[in-house]
DNA sequence: GTCTATAAATAGATAGAC
DNA sequence: GTCTATCTATTTATAGAC
């Protein structure tokens, strides 16, 4: 979100369509949306999401770009505090954490994304990732002077945070229904549980003790 | 794969629209799959795919069984074997490992069903689902009885497993991407190297290290 | 078994009134 | 800013010849 629009023309319309869109993209995909569905879903008609954006594809970058706009904020704050190292690498799992669990939309889109080889990413949310990578290089960079963290390649690092967390807040629909399935043995993990269990994983493996 | 077809009919076009098929939900998805593409991918047309198939679902849900089937399949073998438990948790994940390498389409298709909730998941791959959780429930509630391994809920040891696995097989293509983006730093991970690193963290799990 | 049409439905996008 | 109506292209699916 962020720019764009200069007067919130009263029925703020623009939003309603943004949040639709978020929605039927995560579950449905970028070639499975459909613009009547999108809508429909913000009480409009479909004029109205091209008085807004230029089109399908615009829509889906505006949406991807808020996505990789909020954490790459979120994790360059973090990577320029002035916290230990370890500390640094605990509040970026919080941050990405937090950002995705924000938006409902993030963690299906995002692993669309990944199976598909970030076809639909646009060059400003492009920007927005290696933004994000570069914190987390400087965060391990600066743990490693510090002697405290081994150099594992960033991507590593950042795909054992990724995964897990993207794959729990992506996955609870079927979680449901394979819990359904087996009847019982639903755990109902807390989003907390997760965030400790990756941070503390990802620590582990950083100062090698696994 | 498996069952259908009685003779094998010489030109074995449906082994091509299955291949065809496969990559191509692959890349685009449910919705976004062409029938006109597969068809022009398996050098064939688009009739003789319905010749071969019911229609899109029936053709998606074939592949998925053939996916699942194969898990299902690899993984009951390890559970019913006489292996230490440590050892059957080995063996589950390079089960899982290598029907997922066999099969390039595996990954993305997997991970996408998960970013939509299973929403194309027909009964007969739910069942083979709930066989391979059951496989891994029965190894954890050994090594429970065995005194080697903490009760964890069957569910999320089965995420801790393939988050990582499937997250690594399908993000070849965007992790090329972002390594092109940020120029070098691209560790190019072996296969072996990401399945021994989900043994060992899988195991520091069971059995309470970290 | 394999092919060439073609039917029938759907979906992205726009014109133009209010 | 918001709407209805519509154009156009794409897409699943099938009929029917060979």
């Amino acid at each position: 979100m962020a720019a764009r629009r200069r007067r919130a023309p009263a029925g703020e319309s623009r939003d309603r369509v943004f949040a639709a869109a978020a929605a039927e993209f995560a579950s449905r995909g970028f070639a499975g949306a459909n613009m009547d569905r999108i809508a429909r879903a913000a009480r409009l008609n479909k004029a109205m999401i091209y008085y807004h954006f230029a089109g399908k594809t615009a829509l889906y970058h505006a949406i991807l770009n808020d996505m990789f706009g909020a954490v790459r904020t979120a994790v360059t704050a973090v990577a320029a505090s002035d916290r230990s190292p370890e500390d640094k690498i605990r509040a970026y799992i919080d941050a990405i954490a937090a950002e995705g669990e924000a938006r409902p939309h993030f963690p299906p889109i995002w692993l669309r994304e990944i199976a598909e080889g970030g076809e639909h990413v646009d060059a400003e949310t492009l920007g927005y990732i290696r933004d994000v990578l570069a914190a987390l290089g400087a965060i391990i960079a600066e743990g490693n002077r510090a002697g405290c963290f081994r150099p594992l390649p960033t991507l590593i690092v950042q795909g054992g945070i990724i995964a897990p967390l993207m794959f729990f807040f992506a996955s609870s629909r079927v979680r449901a229904r394979i819990a359904r399935l087996t009847d019982a043995d639903v755990p109902a993990v807390s989003r907390e549980a997760v965030v400790a269990h990756v941070q503390r994983l990802t620590l582990a493996q950083l100062e090698g003790r696994v």
